[in-house]
Parts: C-alpha cells; sequence; structure tokens
DNA sequence: CAGACACGTTGATCTGGATCAAGGTTGTGG
DNA sequence: CCACAACCTTGATCCAGATCAACGTGTCTG
C-alpha cells in the first residue's frame, strides 16, 4: 500500500519535509519528542472527506503531503471554499469541539494527526507551540483577508490570475529554481473545484482559462500542468492591491 | 473636550466596559496591573484615518467605544472592507511591522493602546494574554471565513440582510432585554461603507435596503435607527449556512 | 436664508457572469 | 477496444447587479 511507504520518510519529525514551517517549526528538541510521541499519520484518498461541517472533530492536524480544502455549504447547496491548505498548514481548532467547515481531501493527502486533548495540555506546557499557532493563524487571518478583496472586488480574469499566482508562489519553487519569471505546476484542483474557491461557475472558470491561455499569459500542457511563461505579467493581471503584494 | 470626559470612566482597568471580552479579559489581578501601567488611550472623530496600509505601525490597541473599519484597497481604487471593528476588538499584530490595511474610524472613536514593544514583552512573560489573543484571532477566522461565504455566493439581499443581523447581534442585545424577537439598533456605516463591505455598489445597498422596509422585515426611523420586528425572518433572508448560525 | 456639501434614493440602461444545453476529452475497468 | 464516468470546453441566452444620471433631504456655515 502507498500508505506504508509514504509513511517511512517522516516516522522520524527530523526527516519530516515540513517541520521547518509547520506547528513544530519553533520546537525545542525535547518538545519535538514530545509531540513525536503522541502523533498519528491519516492518509486519506483523492476525494474523500477528512470530517463534515458541524461534526465532532477530536484532533488536530498537520497536511504533511497532497491538498485539503475547507468549504462552507449553504443550505440550498452553494459551496464556498473558504480556505485551502497545503502542506505544512494546520487543520483544526484548539478549545472547539465540532468544526464549522466540511474539510475534503483534494489529492490523496497524508496528515500528521493530535488529539486534540493531549495537544491542548502540550500546548499549555510547551509556549512554543502556542506562539507558532498564533503566528500561522494571524498569517492565514491575512490571507484570509486578501481573499476577502477578491471576492469582493476583483473581475472573474482577475481572480483566476490571483489564484494561479497564489499556487505558483507555493509550489512552484520547490519544482525548479526561480532564477528566471517562468514558473510551472500541476493544478491540484478541478476547474469546480476552483470555481467553488473564487466564487464562480465552472463555466467561467473554464472560459477565463481559456482566455489566460489565448492571451499568452500562461501555457497548458494538458489540462493541469500550467507554465507561467512571466510571472510578472500574471502578478499584472492578478490586480494587485495597493501594499501588500499576495501574502500567500 | 469629549475625549477627557471619555477618558474618565475607564482609567481604572476593573471599570472598563470591554474588560469582560476584550484581549486582557482572562488576565489575573496582578497582570492587569502590569497592562494598566502601559496603556494608553486614543481618541479619533468620524472619518479620521486611524492607520494607512503600509505604514508602520508601532502600537497595538482594543477598541473600547465606537467603531472602526479594516479596509483593503486595490491600485485603481476598489476598496473592499475586511474588517468591521466593534468594542473589544483588537487591532495590530504583534510581531509584524506594517499594516496590511487602512484602519479608520466611522463613528467617534476610543482606543486603549500599548505599544507594540512593551506588549510583546507582555506576551512572552503572560501567557493569558497570548492565549487570549489565539482565541480572538481564532475567531476572527472564523468570521472572516463566514464573510467569504456571505462575498462569494450570497444574493445583495442576502448580503444586506446577513450585515443587519450581525449588527443586531453584536449590538442590539446592549440597548434592550431580548425576550422577544424584536430588536433596534443605530446602523454605524453609511451606504457607502456597507457597499465597502459587502461587495456591492452604493446603489445596490440602497435599494435592497429600501426593498427589505417595503416586504416589512425592517422598519426604519430616520435613515439610521433600524428596527426588526422579527429576528428570526431577518436571520431566514439572510440564507443560513448549513452548521454555523452566524459566528460573529 | 442661500449655498454648499454629505448622504441617500430612484430611474434607465448596460454588461459580466450565471444559467441552460450540448459536445469533446481523458482515463479506467471489463 | 469498448463503455462509461469524470472532467472540461464551448455556445446561446438571461438577469442581478453595475453604471450612469438625476434628484431629494438634512445640516452646517457664512
Amino acid at each position: 500500500m502507498a500508505l506504508h511507504e509514504a509513511l517511512k520518510p517522516h516516522q522520524n519529525c527530523a526527516n519530516c519535509p515540513i517541520h521547518y514551517r509547520a506547528i513544530c517549526a519553533q520546537c525545542e528538541p525535547d518538545e519535538l519528542q514530545l509531540l513525536e510521541q503522541i502523533k498519528y499519520y491519516r492518509s486519506f484518498e483523492a476525494g474523500q472527506p477528512v470530517i463534515w461541517a458541524g461534526d465532532r472533530m477530536d484532533f488536530v492536524a498537520s497536511v504533511v503531503t497532497g491538498v485539503a480544502t475547507l468549504t462552507k455549504t449553504m443550505e440550498d447547496g452553494r459551496t464556498q471554499m473558504v480556505g485551502l491548505m497545503l502542506p505544512s498548514d494546520f487543520v483544526g481548532r484548539p478549545g472547539r469541539d465540532t468544526t464549522p467547515y466540511n474539510v475534503t481531501a483534494v489529492t490523496d493527502l497524508l496528515m500528521c494527526c493530535f488529539r486534540k486533548k493531549q495537544f491542548e495540555a502540550m500546548m499549555m506546557r510547551t509556549p512554543h507551540i502556542a506562539h507558532r499557532l498564533l503566528a500561522m493563524t494571524l498569517d492565514e487571518l491575512d490571507a484570509a483577508r486578501e481573499w476577502m478583496l477578491l471576492l469582493g472586488r476583483k473581475t472573474a480574469r482577475e481572480k483566476i490570475a490571483s489564484l494561479l499566482a497564489i499556487i505558483a508562489r507555493r509550489y512552484a519553487d520547490l519544482e525548479a529554481p526561480q532564477q528566471t519569471k517562468q514558473r510551472s505546476f500541476d493544478l491540484p484542483l478541478t476547474r469546480a473545484a476552483m470555481a467553488d474557491y473564487l466564487g464562480l461557475t465552472l463555466e467561467t472558470v473554464s472560459r477565463q482559462i481559456t482566455a489566460l491561455r489565448q492571451d499568452g499569459v500562461i501555457v497548458l500542457q494538458g489540462l493541469r500542468h500550467v507554465v507561467v511563461p512571466d510571472i510578472d505579467r500574471l502578478h499584472g493581471e492578478a490586480g494587485a492591491d495597493e501594499f501588500t503584494g499576495m501574502q500567500i
């Protein structure tokens, strides 16, 4: 099974690919050892739900590999994605029993989990974890507010360009050196998931991606692999906000 | 000067009207005394900017009385409000020098301020403050995500109803007992500010308020005072999300 | 009390993105 | 290699909300 092999490299926190930016980033060796004792891994296949809004959630977790989404749904089915969780992002909230979001694996997903009770106890004892969680939460709040600007005021084209720019920023560095202005990455989302993120319909997403392709802003290799010949041009299309040049 | 009188009642933290829900809510008496030594008040008139996006911000603050807004602006002037700061809300971010938002007083505003350096030092020493800030930040993140659903998926009428419901929830209790379904409050925002919050134009805001009035969902007394005869009906108009019935 | 300004309403028209409707492409299992 | 499902694209039409344009209304000021 793939899970078994995937786990091996991270059995030890010191080798963990996300250690340097996850919730445990500021932990001292002894703290890390404590975390290591209570952590456990869970994996989900692409498309699987991790947890539903309203459900009891008795764990918190870091995304190790793969992509998860947080979504909110209205009674009539309208859906808005409210978070895109990439490796090192933290899911769950200490001090709350139920989750207000649906959490879904959109690619194969590996999560490093802690039972909430135990994690809360750790937090009380080790300020490094609480501080790191505060910093990560403040960053997420900034990102959410950036997204509010996008949802409230950007055009469909700007929304697509913004999403591509964010994914490029978070992924492209991993895959290639960034001396040049070119970036490339695989889209981890379907057109429908992009629509849910951007507050659009999937038809509009498709049309705008086509338009960006025809205008030479992006090059598609297959449906999911995106090459950005000039990242600055993409940022221009994304409609920069005045001061923060995209925080995520 | 109004400021001088306004200050008097809160010179002492114990008498402060927001003590029970602000950043200092969980402080022990001795911690409160330390905070009291480093706090100072600032007041702003309605319409005054508190700070501009990109500016150096060397203080953090709690809203004591009045209303402030956080907004983001694009180069071409499109504006989105990303936070509505009511009494007890916390403005500013420990660990960051510049602010990514414009902060503006939309009514006369009184803030309880701390120099950032001193506040950060306090945070290191007193876990109660750090924990309270974490809890407040997580609440704000939930509110921001609720708002993302509103911006991305709700109709203009639902947006207006949601805003009124949120303001009713946070203000109406202060002014009247809530045994009945009726609520009433003063709108602290202009039509233009509401439009910036909701991702609409001010004309659409005006039309939808008129429509809600004509449909009997709200009663206006003057332009700013709103009476909600049946709060449940207003919530119905707001388009409930599936599980969390409005978090703010 | 005229003038000016800030704020709000209302009407006419336009348009970006939604909706409705096929059809195409890719991948997977039998 | 076919059948089916999941995903994506494209076209035609519609409509909620934007835009453009007057027109109140209240309040402060000289």
